[in-house]
DNA sequence: CACTATCGATAGTTACAGTATCCATATGCG
DNA sequence: CGCATATGGATACTGTAACTATCGATAGTG
């Protein structure tokens, strides 16, 4: 076990906290109290901090994934679990009918479930901005939408890549759990980019050799 | 004080906690043991309400965030400090070198600075991403840094589309903090509707008419 | 003038994610 | 052979964060 420890970084009572949650299969057991591990348990260690970490889910939903990893169900369920698992921090949040209607007016044209996650938790965040003060603001959604369909293709692409239901499921559910992190890093970046680009347009003369650009925010 | 519970929802000692966190001026005092509360404070405690519920941040952060709309910062460092409060909870995590340098080379060509907040949230993404066994995705990072770059456009214009400082800063803040959550639902509601345009592509004879698309996940 | 509400301070609660301690065993090295 | 070290399992404890409840003194209200 210390070694599974030294592997992953991982504490030896985080490790047996884990297994405890049922968040790790026990290990191949050689007498009462001595039991192997493989790479199998190296690398889901990896998989648990990455899902609790940067993915930001908690532990009884990060269980639910694994266990949806483990099990036989069709990818297309699996699916459906890591989106509902990624959607836990927004659900029972509860945007009024209103909100919700102005979701189904905006998802219009897609072809989606009621029960589809997203549904229920842009109707909270809706909700929640316009509850501010904000504007109604349909381009604004509109745009993010347009983009969202631009990941989910990326997404679907990169899943198909896969060879195989497991190799695929797990790439459904990390992909899911810290692809809403990498996007929203990514939209840091992308909104000082643009914003430079508006309000400081110093036309580099040579795009490609220029230093660093001019010191922003801060 | 029991009117402005009323009025948000929020109970009467939340409202003293958020008093004494800072995150809400205190009212107009009438006597030592009476103050008056306006239209201002019912909108602030929707606010908070709004960034420690679907915007996620954490007290501390909000109250930085909060305390930035009040100051006579120019808008562009309010942008910075919104940024910095989105990714609070990537920020620390440490991507390693390797990951640092993905990144670099998947930002080349935009005018960001080093310290962007994006940067280093997204190296410890793609760190743990790659950690689980994934393999390295440069289509899918480029992909959505792609949609990125919409969705940040998207952002800007609703800024600009507010008249005077303050009302820029508070859109900001919402929008920065409330923007990826809304992304995230957005995605997964975009995510089904490929699946199924993908897997189950019966096409509609009457595309605006149609019924209930067919259930899928769970 | 009794009654209810308010302010401010302080203390208590809940949920979560670990972390630490104990114990009885079991290797494994000297 | 025998003892130091590590293991698995159970249980208890810690720390943090965001509230929530209670209290005492005071002050408008009917």
């Amino acid at each position: 076990m210390s070694e599974l420890s030294a592997a992953t970084g991982a504490p030896i009572a985080t490790i047996k906290y884990y297994l405890r949650e049922g968040l790790l299969a026990p290990g191949e057991r050689t007498s009462p109290n001595q039991a192997n591990y493989g790479d199998a348990h190296v690398r889901r260690i990896r998989l648990v901090r990455a899902l609790l970490g940067p993915g930001g889910l908690d532990v009884a939903t990060a269980k639910d994934v694994v266990a949806a990893i483990d099990s036989d169900l069709p990818i297309n369920h699996v699916f459906g679990i890591a989106q509902r698992a990624a959607s836990v921090r927004l659900t029972g949040l509860g945007g009024d009918d209103e909100a919700l209607a102005r979701v189904d007016e905006l998802l219009a044209g897609l072809r989606i479930h009621p029960s589809n996650p997203g549904r229920e938790a842009a109707a909270a965040v809706i909700a929640a901005f316009e509850s501010t003060g904000q504007r109604h603001e349909p381009d604004w959604y509109r745009r993010s939408l347009e983009a969202a369909l631009v990941v989910a293709e990326a997404d679907l692409d990169m899943v198909e890549r896969r060879q195989g239901r497991d190799a695929q499921a797990e790439t459904v559910v990390v992909g899911t759990a810290l692809g809403d992190a990498l996007f929203a890093a990514l939209r840091r970046a992308a909104q000082e980019h643009v914003s430079t680009l508006r309000y400081e347009p110093v036309a580099p003369v040579e795009p490609d050799h220029r230093e660093h650009p001019d010191v922003r925010q801060h």
